[in-house]
RNA sequence: GCGGGAGUAGCUCAGCUGGCUAGAGCAUCAGCCUUCCAAGCUGAGGGUCGCCGGUUCGAAUCCGGUUUCCCGCUCCA
């Protein structure tokens, strides 16, 4: 591939010409970064998500399934912490066009004087050496109390203006604290803007009346509230999972790579709760699994790596990413946290409802811990995308463009074509076709020369073309050929089932 | 959101010092050929040149705005 730029693009071409994925309302000039997945899309995004479902909770006895409601309770994010996380005041540079978090440069500037006092602290302490009292030096020095006070003031006029949500103060703190643009030293700042990553609509047909709600922003919310009715319902004990596939929303500032990061996205999410204290050895668990799951598809085991948070968010005691080599490079894919019992926590408080588990063999109850798994299937169906798309080569110098989809993730499992268009050869075809298609999406096809035909399925991914010529009405016998080896097979009409679904089979 | 680049048929692009009914290859469709690995023959469909406005006798071509896409920065539970 010539360059990432390239590659990509042509990613993006093929996914279009061949109805894999369109720019959403394209006769329209398109909608910034929202894309619908046309016929062969669709198919494929289906059959990763049936992947992962069986592999999740069919596979599973202690995980099930739910589809919560993108709607939910506006308290709920008050909980989970969105609604304040969520709204960051942003602020640009004139001179450098850079854009920083409004709080990020307050706390910035709060760390430069906490330096100034802490290297008077270290002066004094060499100063009076055993003597040296910081309490008493941090009361006294009239310096260092200078400086506290101005972080004291700085912090609280920061905390007040975004309590009001006056954002014109928090701009005005940035110009008296004189702080500078880290780049270019410039103190030429814009107004400071809140970028609510929340979309919100109303709900109720009356404007007066109706209350704000939210598009959720991530799924997993809808595990947690449903926790104890799932726990109760389906009898389920302790370490046990709740799966769930399903859209969700965020109004990022900006959202682009095609369809790597969307305003609208899918996510398939796994919470396993555990007991307390047993939450790291269950990460480590579902971290393997899960890198399992990938490596059973037969990509490359090199485009997949881990990636371990230093910096954990709020909520989370451990996470790593499962990061897959895209065509911009390595990048997050699917996530695994250990949430803590942060979530569960959060909603017995605003909701006041016990959301706790006994356990009969401690013979108590607790919060259980949760461990998150959490893939987003549009990324998938862009590392599947991504990964299959090639140039091959052939022998006599010509080349071919080839979809070496995992072949029971392909959208269509079997072409099925007459190599001539008479002698009753179609007939038989859908014969055939008629009977493969109660079990396997298949795809019939006479137009053209056969050699032109088999490119075609090449271009789709299809891994099993079959054809029917002369000898088949005779002796119930067809080719059959493969997608990636391109060799081909003698073998009985009756044996066509069987030899698909062989084709099919998952490697482990 | 800022900066840079781009937008002509389904795809890749030509045309762009303003001027014939806007072209090519591939793709699509119909027919011929009846053929086991594309690119044989005949014909057809498909574009208000991203959109809006301006300059002009005349704009795909010049100017302004706007929108979408790509790249960089920024952001990213």
């Amino acid at each position: 591939m010539a360059n990432q730029d390239e590659n990509l693009k042509y990613i993006i071409g093929h996914a279009k010409e061949y109805g894999f994925v369109f720019p959403s309302s394209e006769i329209y000039d398109g909608l910034s970064a929202a894309y619908d997945y046309g016929p062969l899309g669709s198919e494929l995004k289906n059959n990763i998500k049936q992947y992962w479902w069986k592999a999740m909770v069919q596979m599973n006895e202690n995980i099930v399934g739910i589809d919560a409601s993108i709607f939910m309770h506006p308290t709920t994010w008050k909980a989970s912490g969105h609604t304040d996380a969520f709204n960051d005041p942003l602020i640009d540079n004139k001179d450098s066009k850079k854009r920083y978090r409004a709080d990020v440069l307050v706390e910035e500037w709060v760390a430069k004087i906490e330096a100034k006092i802490n290297k008077e602290l270290t002066k004094a302490a060499k100063r009076f050496g055993d003597a040296f009292n910081e309490a008493e030096f941090r009361a006294t020095n009239p310096r260092v109390l200078a400086n506290q006070e101005k972080i004291n003031n700085a912090e609280s006029r920061f905390k007040t203006a975004m309590d009001a949500e006056k954002l014109d103060d928090v701009r005005q703190l940035i110009i008296d604290l004189e702080i500078a643009d880290p780049v270019s030293g410039s103190k030429n700042w814009t107004d400071v803007r809140q970028f609510n990553l929340m979309f919100s609509t109303e709900m109720g047909a009356m404007t007066d009346g109706a209350s704000t709600i939210y598009l959720r922003p991530e799924t997993a919310q809808g595990i947690f509230v449903n926790f104890l009715n799932v726990q109760k319902t389906s009898r389920l004990k302790i370490p046990f999972g709740i799966a769930q596939i399903g859209k969700a929303f965020r109004n990022e500032i900006i959202a682009r790579q095609f369809i790597f990061r969307m305003r609208e996205f899918e996510q398939m999410e796994m919470q396993f709760f555990v007991r307390p204290g047993e939450e790291i050895k269950w990460y480590e668990y579902w971290k393997e699994e899960r890198m399992k799951w990938h490596w059973a598809l037969g990509i490359p085991q090199e485009k997949y790596k881990f990636h371990d948070h230093l910096k954990m968010a709020h909520y989370a005691n451990a996470a790593a990413d499962i990061e897959f080599d895209f065509p911009f490079g390595f990048k997050e894919l699917e996530g695994i946290h250990s949430r803590t019992d942060f979530d569960l926590k959060q909603h017995e408080k605003h909701s006041g409802k016990k959301l706790q588990y006994f356990d009969p063999e401690l013979n108590e109850s607790y919060v259980p811990f949760v461990i998150e798994t959490s893939i987003g299937l549009d990324r998938m169906f862009l590392a599947i995308l991504s990964n299959s798309i090639q140039n091959e080569e052939l022998e006599d110098g010509s080349s071919r463009v080839l979809m070496r989809i995992p072949n029971f993730l392909a959208p269509y499992k079997a072409a099925i074509m007459p190599l001539t268009k008479k002698d009753g050869l179609p007939e038989k075809a859908r014969e055939i076709l008629k009977i493969l298609q109660q079990d396997y999406n298949c795809q019939y096809d006479e137009k053209d020369s056969i050699g032109k035909r088999y490119r075609r399925q090449d271009a789709i991914g299809t891994p099993v073309s079959i054809t029917v010529d002369h000898d088949s009405l005779e002796d119930n016998s067809v080719t059959v050929r493969d997608r990636d080896t391109m060799q081909q097979e003698r073998v009985a009409i009756a044996d066509l089932p069987s030899i698909i679904s062989g084709k099919l089979r998952l490697k482990n």
